[in-house]
DNA sequence: GATCACATACCGACTGGTTAGTCTGCCGAG
DNA sequence: CTCGGCAGACTAACCAGTCGGTATGTGATC
């Protein structure tokens, strides 16, 4: 009955408790989410939460370190790709909107505790965010480039366009809907492309 | 300098705690600000603020109602005009935009602590949203029905698509950037025009 | 292979500070 | 005199983080 380093049985401490974390954050926001309940639905103390993380608000950080290396990690594989610039903006486009229902909790985390993290660390996310941006955007301005989409709009104005939809999902989207993650994707990555229509 | 009722000096005093209570929550958030600090920026004592709101909570419950009141009303204004649909729908969709940027505190006190609110109160703000919502959704129903706009998308799709982007303003919308309330009203407006062009 | 030194992983009572909301009372106007 | 409007001290609850303590493992030494 070791369970110490490493082993394999149920999930680690750690991972346990970012777990925990970012489910009650989503349900009941951080602010009201006591280390408490925390470490009870994780089922460990608080002894074990401090031996791990160094405060309550690294446990949210991990949370949007985990989200952001996904995302970025993902747009720069459909960004890299090799193909046409529209299907690359629109298997990027969609993919962003299946991920972030796939884990619409870290999503509503995401962009409603954003505010909640030290200035220290809020910058920090601001940057690989805009890092995130700007190569998304550097997709729309290609495209606009060799004209196959309209110059209409400011290239950021059509990033902000599409993410705030991608932000909207945490709020109405309901995994028990009419439209699944793949549907609402190709719903709305197609809107994002007729809006792109020269 | 008697400023007691209803004179005609500053501002009353409930309006003044609103105002406080409106910018402070924008600022910090629901939760990190405390009651405290409320009234002391609107220069009175807590006695007063119990003395005019039942709690807390009531006060956050009155800023949503102040926000709904004022777009559900604007929305009908332009969606009963009498013009073709297209316009209709693009100065609805417009006006939105102008009137959350000229009112951006309002509008992350909306989107960001909903949650906030107990559950009775929360299903009262979800009801009149619904409202809103549906009157913006006939609007788009109306010109797919007439053949104006694309059924490529359904309409709650397409209504859930413009407010991301309303809502997503209070995340990276800067008075001191480029564009003003107007202009990024004109550009919002005109891509979901255009990927409603059928 | 027994003993010791030391480290990792975790427990849970406790502390210092904060907070929403209450309550008693003052004051000026009608 | 009384009543709305408000002041401000007070209370009960809560909570992040601390700290001394325990259990178990690991490697060195004899």
């Amino acid at each position: 009955m070791a369970r110490t380093t490493g082993g394999g049985g149920a999930a680690p401490v750690p991972q346990r408790l970012l777990a925990a974390a970012t489910r009650l954050f989503a349900e009941r926001g951080y602010d009201r989410t006591s280390v408490q309940e925390i470490v009870e639905a994780a089922g460990v103390t608080k002894g074990a939460l401090y031996h791990y993380f160094g405060s309550k608000e690294d446990l949210l950080q991990e949370v949007y370190a985990r989200v952001l290396r996904l995302q970025q990690e993902r747009l720069d594989a459909f960004a890299d790709a090799d193909a046409p610039v529209e299907r690359r903006l629109r298997d990027a486009a969609a993919d962003v909107v299946v991920t972030t229902i796939e884990n619409l909790d870290d999503a509503s985390i995401f962009f409603r505790s954003m505010h909640h993290l030290s200035p220290e660390k809020n910058k920090q996310v601001r940057m690989e965010r805009r890092r995130y941006h700007e190569r998304f955007r550097a997709l729309v301005e290609e495209g606009q480039r060799t004209g196959v989409f309209s110059t209409a709009t400011p290239s950021d104005l059509v990033v902000d366009y599409h993410f705030g939809s991608v932000h909207h999902l945490s709020t109405w989207y309901r995994p028990d809907g009419p439209l699944g993650p793949r549907e609402v994707a190709d719903h709305l990555a197609d809107l994002l492309l007729r809006a792109l229509r020269p």
